[in-house]
DNA sequence: GCCAACGTTGGC
DNA sequence: GCCAACGTTGGC
């Protein structure tokens, strides 16, 4: 099994949209290294970090899992969708998304606390000019986080 | 709103 | 295949 990060920004898709959908798909990732995490390697079960990026107070506000795994993303054939992928068709899709689903809301573990902890400083999340938004979490780190939380 | 960091695009 | 230009991310 393994651990994973998850950004959204809660102007788009927040905690709060979490709760009251209970899983979610994940479209809408445009960058390769994310979208081959969730097509090669995110397998249900999977746990996973959810995180409130750009915005007033960024930080670990939830536990989720994988709870489908990927397939391709549909906002790439919408053509009056803000996803519009013009390369990409039905037959060479392009971009894939899983499902996930909220296990539990936790406190706010704001970015700044993940930064205080000696255990967490290899997190890819607190790395220079990191902007990957799924990013792997180490085991023990996530326990450790789960502790704190 | 600013700006550093990074990914992608496209001309050559 | 190089690399400058451009767009995006995301913390502050």
């Amino acid at each position: 099994m393994r651990y994973w990060l998850m950004k959204s920004e809660p102007s788009e898709y927040s905690i709060d949209d979490f709760a009251r959908d209970g899983s979610t798909p994940w479209f809408g990732v445009r960058n390769y290294q994310a979208r081959n995490f969730m097509r090669d390697q995110m397998k249900v079960g999977d746990k996973v970090l959810f995180y409130h990026s750009s915005c007033a107070e960024p930080g670990i506000t939830g536990l989720a899992e994988v709870s489908v795994p990927a397939y391709p993303d549909a906002s790439q054939f919408d053509r009056d969708g803000h996803y519009f992928d013009p390369k990409a068709t039905p037959e060479n899709p392009r971009w894939f998304n899983v499902e996930v689903r909220l296990v539990k809301r936790t406190r706010l573990m704001p970015l700044k606390e993940i930064r205080s902890y000696p255990e967490l400083a290899n997190m890819r999340i607190l790395q220079r000019g990191n902007r990957l938004s799924i990013t792997p979490v180490d085991p023990a780190e996530y326990a450790f986080i789960l502790k704190k939380l």
